[in-house]
This record gives C-alpha cells, structure tokens and sequence, in this order.
DNA sequence: GCAAATATGATAGTAATACTATTATATTTG
DNA sequence: CAAATATAATAGTATTACTATCATATTTGC
C-alpha cells in the first residue's frame, strides 16, 4: 500500500453532485458539521440546515441524497484525512516502531482544527466521528452499502495501520483486530470520559487514552 | 462489591408500568426484542409491535414512555442478566486470574438462548445489544439520563471485572479503560465480522474474538 | 355478586420528519 | 443574448412518535 489520494472525499458514489465544486455546498458541509453538533444526529435536519445557511431544503437534497448519506460523506472525509495526516506523519521513518507509534498516537490523541481546509472544522468533525460514527454503520444497509465502497476509507486507513503492527511482529495473527479495537476504543474513552465517567480512568485529563493504547500494543506485540 | 440483585431489570425508574408484571408486559418485551432484531431499532415503532401482538400502540406507552425508553430497559435486562452470570461463574473461584478470565470468557464469546428466563430470547437480545446499544447512550441526553441511573447495571459490570482485574494487578492504572475497551471492542468485532470483515480477523469464526482479549488481558497486566 | 377500580383497546389528532415533485427565478456559459 | 444550469419557493405525502379521549373489558375488594 504506497499510493495516497490527497483530494479528499472525491468519491462520487457519496453525493449526487460534489459539494466542494460550490459555494453553496461548502456552506451545507460547513454548517451541517456545525449543526450535527449542536443537535446531535436525530434532530439535525435538511430543513433546519436550509434555513441556517439562508438556502432550502431541496438545494441541499440536490448534494446528497439524505441525511445518512451525508453522515456517510463527513466520514469519508474524516477517515481521508486521518489518513493523509497518517501518511505525511510517517513517511521517511524508518523504524516499524516509530511509524505504530506515530499512528496510535495521531487515532488516539485529542485532535485539533486543521487550517488547510478552510470549510471543515476538524475539531468539530472528530467529535461528531465520536459521537455520530457508529450510527452510520450500524443499520440494515450496510451490506449494501459496505459492497458500494461507503466505508473503504476507514478500511483503508486500518490495513496502514496494521501494515505497521505487521512490520513490527510479522506473527502477529491479529492486526485488524488489534487496529480496530484501538480506534473504536479510543472514541469511547473520549466519550465515556465526558459522559459516563465510570467507565473509563480519565480524571486527570484524556491524555491517559493515549497513555494506555500506547503501553497495550508495545504489550500485546512484545514476541 | 458483593451483593447482587437477582430479579432482573426491576429498576422502577426504566418504565411506567413493570412488563413482567403483566401477560400484556411480557409479550411487549418478548416480540419487541424480536422486531428490533428483525427491523433493526430505526424502522421498529410501537404501532407494528402493536399489530404484532395484537395489541394497540397505545396500550405499549402505558409501560414504556418511548422507544428509546424501551431500548434502556432492554440494555439493563441484559446487564443484569450478564452480571448474574458472572457473579454465578466467580463465586467460590479462588484465584484472581481464574475470575478474570471467566469474566473475558463471558463478555467476548457468543451468548445462547437461557431458558431460565422465557419470554427473553437472551440469543436476540445480544445481537441487539451489539448492533443497538451504542444508539442510547450517544444521545444528548446521556448525561440527565446517566444521573438516573439508566446505565448502572452496565457500570456495575464493569466494576466488577475491575475488581478482578486489580485482584491480578493491583497497580495497573486503568481498569476500567481496560474493561470497557474489552466490552465495546467484542461487540464491535462480532458486527464486523459480520459486516465489515475487512476490519477484524475471523475467517475461522467468532472464537478468535475471545482469544485475542484473553491474549490481550494477560500481555496487558503481565507485571 | 356487584360496584369500583384498573387494564386494555379503539379512535382521533398533532407537529415534525424525511423526503419527492413541480414550478419559478436567478446565474453562468457558449 | 439565448440556452443551460443552479438555486429557491412552495406544496404535497406517508410515516413517525407521540398525546388525548373515550369505550370496553377484566380484576379486586367488600
């Protein structure tokens, strides 16, 4: 795996016509970011987002084909630059330990606005990803979905990952696993730590996230 | 941590009207686990369950006040439910690794049906509980709903493998971290191996789930 | 055994949701 | 400047997630 596609989010399967090819498609990606935080999931609507951005609801149905269709876009979006950012981050490293450091780090830690794509708020967008993510895939259409690629982007930047692991312990029978567990798990720490404080340990902070899927792969990959 | 309540799920707080104290109430229970396992908890409404036991939409809110209300309920059951099994399996179990890897057992292999409980099909409920659950609790509401009590029976589990976990290792620092990655990361391997196969390992079926967290636990608290 | 209380059922109604369809008006482009 | 395209406005639909009311069973207490 070597070949990075640095524009983000181009699938044209995810939309009817692409939203960074417009002013007003900026604006729906902007504000809905925003407003899907503001009111969660369940209460964002195409209509309350038409009336925010001082357009209509069937404008913005002339983007994307529903609302889980633009949960699906956000994501792609999302995972595309996580992996972007994954990509730069470890490019020229040499040590295999190194560059699974650098990735655990970057899934794990706190993430922070990114000024080079000026209509996406990434601060907000992770916590949407938190919140929001699992909504995406957990319904009767991903099967479907799944075969039409809407999720290949979070794949992708799993199999990285695990092309890390690997490299590190070439045995180790379960990469995808492991990667997985790491970034799911990671998200709930995040949320737990906000909302359901019992089940986690972050009373100091959620530097302890990063802490503890650190030690848990050198631990799980020690041969 | 020892007492342990044995009535499932009678928390007064989750309904209007207790569902087992009432023919009515059990079939409620008993085909709504079926419904949101076949429509998935989007498309299930009161008013099919209703034409499904041949009772009236209206009848199903004197015990529930909302679909989602439903939901928590059906979470808390099934946290009790586990947790009576966990406490059964542990007890008189005299080392501390032997309790933790009971307790990994049971929360990363397949649940089969328990015909202690009848109008509970405990097979569907974790299917369920593995696609559904993370939909009551990232909503804006968690925090009110937290100070409730609506999620104390799965804290309660929790906590009591943490105790296992610091009876091994009683300096590792996050327990609960550990726990709750443990709990969160089965249910999402079993979706994806059903799902999204691409992010997990299990060619072979869903028995390396359990091994790898068992794997896991122990790399993790080996001192 | 009967009245009162309680549980259930039937029906209607409401505001909102998640769209689709149609028509009108801007704006861009050749 | 006309034609094409993008956007806006309006209306309409079936469904959802309820609430409210009233009627009819069923249970219980005396």
């Amino acid at each position: 795996m070597n070949d990075l596609q640095i524009n983000i989010a181009t699938d044209s399967k995810l939309y009817f016509k692409d939203p960074e090819s417009s002013d007003l498609g900026k604006r729906i990606v902007e504000h809905g970011i925003e407003m899907i935080h503001e009111l969660g999931y369940e209460s964002f609507t195409f209509k309350k987002l038409g009336d925010r951005i001082h357009s209509n609801e069937s404008s913005i149905y002339r983007y994307f084909e529903s609302k889980h269709a633009f949960l699906i876009y956000l994501l792609n979006w999302y995972w595309s630059w996580i992996e972007y950012k994954l990509v730069f981050a470890t490019t020229n490293m040499e040590s295999a330990e190194d560059k699974l450091e650098t990735a655990i780090q970057l899934l794990t830690e706190e993430v922070k606005e990114d000024t080079s794509f000026t209509f996406i708020n990434e601060f907000i967008l992770n916590k949407i990803i938190i919140i929001e993510s699992s909504k995406a895939y957990h319904t009767k259409g991903v099967d479907k979905e799944n075969e039409k690629g809407f999720y290949k982007t979070y794949k992708r930047v799993v199999q990285r990952v695990c092309d890390f692991v690997l490299e590190v312990n070439p045995t180790f029978d379960y990469p995808h696993m492991l990667v997985s567990t790491i970034i799911e798990g990671a998200h709930h720490q995040k949320y737990f730590s906000d909302h359901l404080p019992a089940l986690t340990d972050c009373e100091d902070g959620k530097n302890n996230i990063v802490k503890f899927y650190k030690q848990l792969v050198k631990d799980v990959l020690r041969k």
